[in-house]
DNA sequence: GTCTATAGGTAGATAGAC
DNA sequence: GTCTATCTACCTATAGAC
């Protein structure tokens, strides 16, 4: 991942290999297409030195940064357990927000392709350590701050309900029939729907 | 070898093309690997008169009425709302424990296809209609039995909850190290799990 | 019904002109 | 740096042998 100088044209040429992938998949995006969308000749490609995996292996590493980076900072910073649930869906759902297509992509490829993915959690640490966030769960019911549950399943529930209308979003999109503002719309109110749900369920009796 | 070894053939190719395209998606499928998981040479697919497209077609929109066709039933029935809602999680996790695959291949494809299921929404009755349940629980809050919430983000909590871990299965086979069985018993003990969060946070003051 | 061989088309990659 | 032309490999589909 060398070639992130600064010239004009391979940032454009990485832009639109970020935006086919991210539509069409690896599988089904083709270097004339992104070409195309650069505004580039396909042999331009060659030239700065891109064949298709080097473009994509780019560009889904920084997506999968993108997806498990800020869990992280959540992760470690200092902080009661509902507060940092609170900045959790915040975050996360606002990242989203900007980056509607990045769970849609991240699951596709991982699912058509686990063994990449696989790599990438065991060679580096592009995936968060959620090992903290579980023991804190688990103290927290045990000294009755909130409701004991299986921290495993409260995790599972807060990040499912912030992903999933994303990974599902043409789908929501095509049942529903509203328009991307609608939908940006519904999510920005879906963070505090989240909270207030999450709140009311782990509320001591 | 009569007409039954024809259906038999036949029905192999399919089998195989539903595991092929849910693994590979769309784009990364070959006739060449189909024909090799159904065991037949790939001439024969011509013979059984299957294009790529034709195969597809057949295979997704089993996977749509898989996805979708359960859901109908349940919203049909007459029930009231925390029976209607175990009633979905419980079946909805069945089904999806007995096709992990199912999310993350309707997903992918839609994503990558929007307007291939956008035809499918207008043309049949593949999709649910959801109002009847959105004024259940609608109604439900205005009368008390459960505490107030917006029917949308209800809906979504619920199924972002079920459908979620099965979309993003191999990443979080990959992240907890936990094999296929693990997988599954965590998915079972999950069917209580939702409910219980579901029917904490709904309960009025 | 099933196989072999191949036609026809397309996609990734690159050499070489400018 | 950018474009045109082309090479090579692969993929869908099918004709024809058995």
């Amino acid at each position: 991942m060398g070639n992130t100088e600064k010239n004009e044209t391979n940032q454009r040429i990485i832009e639109a290999a970020r935006h086919v992938f991210a539509e069409r998949g690896y599988a089904g995006s083709r270097m004339q297409e992104i070409a195309d969308a650069a505004g580039v000749n396909k042999g331009l490609l060659t030239y700065y030195d891109w064949s298709k995996q080097k473009l994509f292996e780019a560009v889904f590493a920084d997506a999968l940064e993108q997806f498990f980076g800020h869990l992280d900072a959540i992760i470690e910073a200092d902080m009661p357990l509902i507060n940092r649930l609170e900045s959790l869906v915040d975050k996360y759902v606002d990242l989203l927000l900007a980056n509607p297509s990045l769970p849609g992509f991240v699951l596709s490829e991982i699912n058509q392709n686990p063994a990449f993915f696989q790599e990438k959690v065991q060679s580096q640490q592009k995936v968060p350590d959620l090992s903290r966030l579980l023991v804190q769960i688990q103290i927290a019911g045990q000294t009755g701050q909130i409701h004991p549950i299986d921290p495993f399943q409260l995790l599972m529930n807060v990040i499912s309900m912030c992903v999933f209308p994303f990974a599902g979003r043409p789908m929501i999109k095509g049942m529903t029939g509203i328009d991307d503002n609608s939908f940006n719309h519904l999510m920005r109110q879906r963070k505090a729907a989240i909270m207030a749900f999450v709140q009311r369920a782990l509320r001591p009796d």
